[in-house]
Order: structure tokens, then sequence, then C-alpha cells
DNA sequence: TACTGGACGATTGTCATACGTTCGGTCATG
DNA sequence: CATGACCGAACGTATGACAATCGTCCAGTA
């Protein structure tokens, strides 16, 4: 793939093509974002004059993120009334979390069959770094994204780009819920480190089962604590 | 469910509400429906001018439909050179295939585990739809028409609409390629029905290892013609 | 008082138009 | 033949407009 003599053109390109980055996704990520920080709460709705002031782009872009949002089922949009931030009901949350449990199993499966020793060193200090977030009580944000580096690191092992666009998806919408279920219980974090030290130990051996089994203690663990979380509240509806 | 002494007032609901199908919802069907059965071949760029003639909407609506399609992961926007309709590499066919295989194993034993009886009988019946189609020679179209069904009817009995929603969008963007793969080879239909047989009477016998098994050898053998035919033709790329 | 009916404002759905920017190809020129 | 200026096509974004719809408030009536 390389060749050693010659200056590496697609990062150039990857660094001059993309000063111009489109306004649109731009806007894209910054209404994702804040969905997925709970600064817009489940089910309120996003009026597009509000978005327009607070963003300061047309209405043509804003429409066009609302519906990238809808296709990602960030949001949902009802006829002639507009986009509204999803909540989900318990039952969804369940359905959500249950395919999580069979598509992380299927990564760690995968992670340690194919990837590279390379990948196995990242893993390794991407959870080093979350063990120390947590260690010295990083904020609920610090964690979940130190969390998310692990799960990128994964998903970069385990070379399935259409297993990472599905695994986003779902965890985006999962994040709905989760920030709560951290946040809850204050043992939960240290708990959930331990999850994953189970998961690195077993990958690191090599053990694809143990991976595999550890992944769903793990995701099973969180599903408990984020859907008795979110019944207890009552989320209106 | 029904109170025979009393009009139906959901399904009153449901024929008048719909009688306003927002106009962006019929052209993104249309135009979905036009990329899977190849109407717009893959590789094809959509250019707005000549959708807008073709559907008689207007820009606004045909860019809010192409986000929503480029969401779905049908088509892919270019920065500046627009929509192109998704041409899959042989490795995103693996990939694919290779999530199918997970998903619909787990499909498989969800339906075994708590689909309802009335499930099974809906199962049989789509199943020997098939049949009927197959037997008597009928068109691909027809084919992965009655194919569908025979998965919807299994997602139904599922009982998780997040594994259908994902398992959707994988059958869809599968379907770049299940046509062709259908197609080429003249047994493939009769094989592929065998297949489901065998998973059809594992599901009666509720039986979800084997019936788990039936849908990975399922999808296994789909993904071998499928690759296989697009690794052939070459398709330019 | 409680209910019906209608007016009114807010917001979405859709359209038409406009303009700067970028990309790709043509064509003249050295 | 290669280079660079030129030009048209198409996208990205913005603006303004108008009908349709939903929710709410208010007045009139039983």
């Amino acid at each position: 793939m390389d060749e050693p003599g010659r200056p590496d053109v697609t990062d150039l390109a990857s660094r001059i093509g993309r000063v111009a980055a489109p306004l649109r996704s731009q806007v894209l990520d910054v209404l994702r974002e804040a969905i997925l920080t709970m600064r817009f709460a489940p089910g309120q709705r996003l009026v597009e004059r509000e978005l327009i002031d607070m963003t300061g782009v047309s209405r043509t872009t804003i429409r066009e993120v609302l519906r990238e949002l809808a296709a990602e089922g960030l949001v949902r949009t009802i006829p002639q009334k507009g986009a509204v931030v999803v909540s989900l009901s318990a039952e969804e949350a369940e359905e959500l979390y249950e395919l999580r449990e069979v598509l992380e199993a299927h990564l760690a499966r995968r992670f340690v069959a194919q990837a590279p020793d390379s990948a196995l060193v990242a893993l390794r200090r991407a959870f080093t770094r979350l063990e120390d977030v947590v260690e010295r009580g990083g904020t609920t944000l610090d964690i979940v994204q130190a969390k998310d580096l692990v799960y990128d690191v994964l998903l970069d092992g385990a070379g399935n780009s259409a297993l990472r666009a599905s695994l986003s998806q779902l965890h985006a919408r999962v994040t709905l819920l989760r920030v709560g279920s951290l946040s809850s219980d204050p043992g939960r974090p240290a708990q959930s480190v331990a999850e994953m030290r189970e998961l690195v130990e077993a990958v690191e051996a090599r053990d694809a089962s143990a991976a595999s089994a550890a992944m769903v203690a793990h995701v099973r663990a969180a599903a408990r604590l984020g859907i008795a979380a979110m019944r207890a509240p009552a989320t209106a509806r």
C-alpha cells in the first residue's frame, strides 16, 4: 500500500480538501451533540425557527439536517407538527439493549479473531485511560468519552464498517438513556470498568468466547440499570 | 380486539388521516424503490434537476429526500457533486453479509423463543407462498417480494422494532446486490427455498438452535453467490 | 356552568427564485 | 502537446411567500 519514496498524497488531500466543511454537516454535528448531551431533552420539540436563531443558518439547511436526524432515529418527525427529540419507552430501551448485546458480542468475537497486535495495544491504552478517568472521578461526560474511545478502538480492530455504522446508531439512541444510568448510581462507573477489564483481558488472551461473554455481561449490566432508571422517574411519556 | 357493536375508530383514523400523506414521504418511497429495483444503477448520479423533472416536486423536497436516502445508506453525497447511488465494493458486501448473519441468526432465535402460534401459522403461509412463486417460475421481482414477506413475518414475530429497523436497512443495502445474485443462477431460487424450508421446519419444531443454524446457512449461501457475482462482472467501481 | 363553534396565531409543508462556489471540460495559446 | 484561462452545469445556502393544519382562546348558547 505504501510507496516509501513519495509524500503521502492522501494525507494532504484530507488536510486541504476539508477546509470547506459543508455547513450542513456542521449544524448536524452540533444538533446531534446537543441531543446526546441532553441539552435538548427527550420529548422536546425542535422548532425550526428557534434552531435558525440558535445556529444562524437558513431554514433550508435546518430542515435538511432535521431529515438526517430523523433518519438516524434521534428525532421523530410528526406530520404537521415537526421534529421532536425521541424519547424511548421502556420496551424500546429493552429492544435496543438486546440488539446491543448481539452486536457487541459479535464485535468482541470479531476483534479477537482478527485485530492486529497494534489494535490490542490501542485497546489496552484506551482502557487504561478509562480507568484513570473513573479513578480520579471524572465527570459523566468524561467517562462517556473515554468509553466511546474504547469502543472506537474495538470497532477499528473489528474492521467491519457496516458493524460500526449499525452500532454507532444504536449507541447514539441508547445514549439518550445512558447519561441517566451512569449518573444515577455512584458505584456504576467503577463496576463498569471492572466489566470492561474482563473484556480486555479476555481479548488479550485471544479468548473469543470469554471476550464475547464479558461483553454480554457488560451490556446486560448497563441494560439493567438503564431500564430500571427509566422506569423509576416515569418520564411522563 | 374487536368491538362488534361500535365502528372501528382506529381504522377510520388510518383511512382519513392518511389522505394527507406528506408529499416528501411519497417521493422518498418512489426514489427508494427506484434504487432498490435498479432503475437507478449503482454509481449513477442523481442530479437534483432531473429528479425534479421526474417527480414534479420542488427542489426543496427533493433535497430533503436525498438527505434521508443518504442517512439510510442508499446514496452517498459527495460534496459539491451531489448524490450518487451507493455501489458496494466486494469488501463492503462481505461486511454486510456478515452482519446479516449475526442479526438474522438472532432473529431466528427470537422468533422461536417468543412468537405466538399465530405467527407460526403466518410464517408457514408466507413460506408456502414463496414456494408457489418459485415453483411456477415467477419473476425475480415476484420472488424477492415473496421472500420479503417471509422476513416481514419473522420480524413481526420477533417483536423487536429496533431489530426490524436495523435489518431493514441492511436488507435494503444488500438488495443492491441481491437482484444480481438471484438472477445469475437459474437454480438459486429453488436452493434458496430449500434453505428456508429448513428454517421453517426448525421453527415449527421450536428448535432455536436449528433455526438459527438454518438461517446462518441461508445467509452464507446467499453471500457466496452475491459476492461471487459481484467479483465477476467487475462493476467498474 | 359546561359545551359548541369559530376566529386567530404559530408552525410546518412546499414552492419559486437567486447567487456564490466548485467541478469538469473546452479551447486557445505558447 | 501541455498549460492555463474560460465557461457552463450543478450544488450549497439563503430568502420570501403562501396554503394547510394544529392548538388555543374567546364568545355565544343551551
